[in-house]
DNA sequence: TAGGAGGCACTACCATGCAACTATTCATCG
DNA sequence: CGATGAATAGTTGCATGGTAGTGCCTCCTA
């Protein structure tokens, strides 16, 4: 018999924990994520965090300045322009080159139905991680994990300033991931293509001018 | 007066100079890369050293397998028609986004005259230089900076397995850019996706057909 | 009061050492 | 002779400690 592999280390562990630390969105955003305080609070040493650190930062999470320090990592409106260019951009793509199956539609439409259960319930945090869910899958239905990877990196990079402004469109986000379903379901991409582009365009655009306002301020 | 920063720490200067030596493909692709080797190369110790692997690796171009090292990322066929299609989804949509200028239109020409110059003169290495730096440019001038990181590293990617693949479709591509470039200059932006669409594409499949025949050797 | 200098506390960065695990070699047995 | 198991060499993963860079606070001076 095969040895049982502990493909676990404290490094990927540590990884884990912080960045679902960060992506919790309890954080202020100026706070110092120093070493020690990480390692005392996962009961471990500063190398393994170090290296999680590190990691978080390559992909955009958090950002270290030398001598200085870790902080979650801020972005200007362009930046998250920029980001919301790439998703609409990708995900349309992920659209077109989805591999339609019933098991498919049935798990969106299920995601779908369990996001107006949630907003019925006014659940905020199951409702938003229903619809992070719900692009998720989609994006899988592509067959191309590199996108897939890709995409789920820039979710989380939406997470970051996503915390204050999920009262943006949230019920029409809702009526159109259920449209997307049913052009899906006639087997109707372009359509569905159309209507991702259009609602991907439409929260960032909300988010970019609730974000110029409260600039302003 | 500012202080003068020093924005340079071990790390990242590890990670430059690993990555360098790993996309300078003389490295045969079994070879481990084993921390001691690399911290007496670089005549620094181990920690530095483990930072910038771990950033390597979450850039994929190295794979670390939990207590066994480091080792050059392998691409299965199909990961590599992943990357291919990213790539020419990507670029495709950075070409609709180009922010079209006299500069940008003439470094663009001059990449073409250096490319025709390095091939005829038969220097690969700066003939693959050129054509990076071809699309590079291209990929830049659509204004999004993470955009442009992406393609930055998925091109990083490519050059871990096309090492011995270089003479696949040469002369073709130069022709190819110097096509797009004129469709630029008219202002006839979709002209020139179809044409990067195709150019992509074409490489992709090529590339494709022959790593398939290799493997049935 | 404003500006600067000096000191102090904090902590990122890196070096080093050790323990645990992996792979390999060699010996032993069926 | 092949298979199994133990010993061994080599490396990763992690902890720990020292050094030096950074920011803040206080005190001094103009």
């Amino acid at each position: 018999m095969k040895k049982i592999r502990i493909p676990e280390n404290l490094t990927s562990m540590a990884y884990r924990a912080i960045k679902d630390y960060i992506l919790d969105g309890r954080l202020d955003e100026n706070t110092r994520l120093t070493e020690e305080f990480l390692s005392q609070r996962l009961g471990i040493s500063k190398s393994p965090v170090r290296e999680a650190l590190t990691r978080l930062e390559s992909e955009r999470l958090i950002q270290i300045e030398p001598r200085r320090g870790a902080y979650l990592r801020k972005f200007s409106i362009k930046e998250i322009g920029d980001l919301y260019d790439l998703r609409e951009a990708l995900e349309v793509y992920a659209v077109g080159k989805t591999q339609l199956s019933p098991a498919l539609l049935a798990g969106l439409r299920e995601s779908v139905e369990r996001s107006r259960t949630h907003l019925e319930a006014n659940d905020k945090r199951r409702y938003i991680e229903e619809d992070v869910n719900f692009h998720a899958s989609l994006t899988a239905a592509s067959g191309n994990e590199l996108l897939t990877e890709i995409l789920r990196n820039l979710q989380h990079q939406v997470w970051l300033f996503r915390r204050k402004t999920y009262d943006l469109s949230r019920s029409k986000a809702t009526d159109t991931h259920a449209a997307i379903v049913r052009a899906l379901e006639e087997g109707d991409k372009s359509r569905a293509q159309r209507l991702m582009r259009e609602h991907i365009g439409e929260v960032r655009d909300k988010l970019i001018h609730y974000l110029e306002e409260q600039g302003e301020r």
